[in-house]
DNA sequence: AATGACAACAACCGCCAGTCC
DNA sequence: GGGACTGGCGGTTGTTGTCAT
């Protein structure tokens, strides 16, 4: 019989999305949830894949996620994680609050990597590069296309050295996240980050791309309780009151299914904040 | 100003593990 | 037990932005 596909092919758009296929997404996971990625595309009026619209909201749409570059301590972490970790990017993402693995993997191979070459550290193995051996990945890395694709993950581990002792060494990690992790996962990211500024820039980030995507086009209104079951026709609003109580609301959703119940009141008053100025 | 090279990042693809029936 | 299905992961590619020439 075969696999069926995760999407019906035809009809199905591609690319990058647009601000409007955002709302829609957006609004849908918030007033529903999303009981089954699959359906989720042709529930909220989309012409994407449920895998799309997961990996959109994953990535980019996630209320809790952190924007901009990862900083000076965020980075250090990353090596360290990846030192011990590999390139399992879902594991690393989960000891930084905020950050997804894709952005931490595209920051490791644009980044990162030229840095630790460029410091005569191996990347893969994060021990001191030879000097020829630097010499010639030096070369590799002015490529990253060529040096990116290199399958690292299944020959990642250097003679195996990490791979026998990850089990215990996630074990370990476990001990040493609850180290610096509390229940604010806002707080924890504090916790490692030392550049307050950048903190903030962070924040303003954030609340600006919340701004931007809910309270920047007039014709959006925020579902309020009486249409939340209506699919598809949404109706929007341009008043930063009406478009920002719901955050407020979401507050108290519970975080099993989008991770809303974990901001923090700063975090929805840095929206709020930024919505009155606009 | 035009254009080519490179960098950065968003998005897609294929595979795999877990779960359900 | 095994096939179907879903969600998640990691690798890869496509697109866009930036800089140098």
């Amino acid at each position: 019989m075969g696999r069926q596909p995760c999407c019906d092919k035809l009809g199905v758009k591609k690319g990058p999305w647009t601000a409007e296929e955002d709302k829609k997404l957006v609004t849908f996971i918030l007033t529903h949830g999303h009981c089954c990625w699959r359906a989720v595309p042709k529930l909220a009026g989309l012409r994407r894949c449920g895998k799309s619209c997961r990996l959109r909201w994953t990535n980019y749409l996630r209320p809790d996620l952190k924007r901009g570059l990862l900083n000076e301590a965020e980075e250090q972490l990353v090596i360290d994680l990846h030192a011990r970790l590999g390139n399992r990017w879902s594991k690393i993402a989960a000891r930084l609050p905020g950050r997804t693995d894709n952005e931490i993997k595209n920051h490791w191979n644009t980044h990162i990597k030229k840095k630790l070459l460029k410091m005569g550290i191996d990347p893969v193995t994060h021990e001191p590069l030879r000097k020829d051996e630097a010499s010639t990945e030096g070369q590799a890395t002015s490529d990253h296309r060529a040096n990116n694709g290199d399958g690292d993950h299944d020959h990642h581990q250097p003679a195996g050295k990490l791979e026998a002792s990850n089990v215990q060494q996630e074990k370990q990690e476990t001990c040493d996240y609850h180290m610096f992790s509390n229940d604010n996962p806002s707080s924890q990211a504090e916790n490692y980050s030392t550049d307050e500024s950048r903190s903030l820039d962070d924040d303003l980030l954030m609340s600006y791309m919340w701004s931007e995507t809910f309270l920047d086009d007039t014709s959006w209104k925020f579902p309020d309780t009486t249409t939340k079951e209506e699919y598809g026709e949404f109706g929007f609003s341009s008043s930063s009151d009406e478009n920002t109580s719901w955050l407020m609301d979401y507050q108290d959703f519970g975080d099993g299914e989008f991770g809303l119940g974990c901001f923090s009141k700063n975090d929805i008053n840095a929206v709020l904040d930024m919505a009155d100025k606009l």
